[in-house]
DNA sequence: CCCTGATTCGC
DNA sequence: GCGAATCAGG
């Protein structure tokens, strides 16, 4: 079988379309897609006519601002003490301080022991795209790479996190220093 | 040095 | 049309 990566087919372009007005940047556009360089995302962005994205002014938005919204989406860690996150447990008074969770697991073991958790939602994987605001955002796998998916599960309302994982993300400063093991992901 | 998008130009 | 190399910049 010629497993040629027809470049840019159809749907390959959607996502394309989709990624970048999402405000994803080329780089991450590109491992998303898997198989194409940020180069290749940047060229055809433009062949496509839609460079310029938001077009507001000049301004690139290049650099920290971008970086760190595009992580808050990504990794647990972002999130700030003025997101409403952050606001929703104090006033429940749930948790006492965020916890910079851990980020993606640096060799990722999660992918290898994940054998196949979901069971109820379909068995497709939660992509960045399929995210909605009351979906878990916990990240699952190694983000480099195309299986990258998010938990997806049906998140604690105001929060970025199903039960499980919001549990993970914040714990209470003195749970945290009494039991630090934590393990790490699920 | 990390990153960003923009442009060029041989293929 | 494609994308590596390069450019220009935060």
């Amino acid at each position: 079988m010629t497993e040629t990566v027809p470049s840019w087919s159809d749907e390959r372009v959607d996502l394309l379309r989709r990624l970048w007005q999402e405000g994803l940047s080329a780089s991450r556009i590109a491992t998303q897609l898997g198989g194409v360089s940020r180069n290749a995302v940047i060229g055809k962005i433009h062949r496509l006519g839609l460079s310029g994205r938001g077009a507001k002014g000049v301004e690139a938005p290049a650099g920290d601002e971008v970086r760190k919204a595009a992580r808050a989406v990504e990794a647990p860690a972002a999130v700030t003490e003025t997101s409403p996150a952050a606001t929703a447990i104090r006033e429940t008074g749930t948790v006492v301080q965020l916890q910079p969770a851990q980020p993606p697991a640096p060799e990722a073991p999660v992918s290898a022991a994940e054998p196949e958790p979901l069971a109820l939602t379909t068995s497709r994987r939660v992509t960045i795209m399929d995210l909605r605001e009351s979906m878990c955002r916990w990240p699952l796998g190694d983000p480099t790479k195309p299986d990258f998916h998010y938990c997806g599960e049906r998140a604690i309302t105001g929060l970025p996190y199903c039960p499980c994982h919001a549990q993970i993300a914040y714990q209470p400063a003195a749970e945290r220093k009494r039991d630090r093991r934590v393990g790490g992901f699920r």
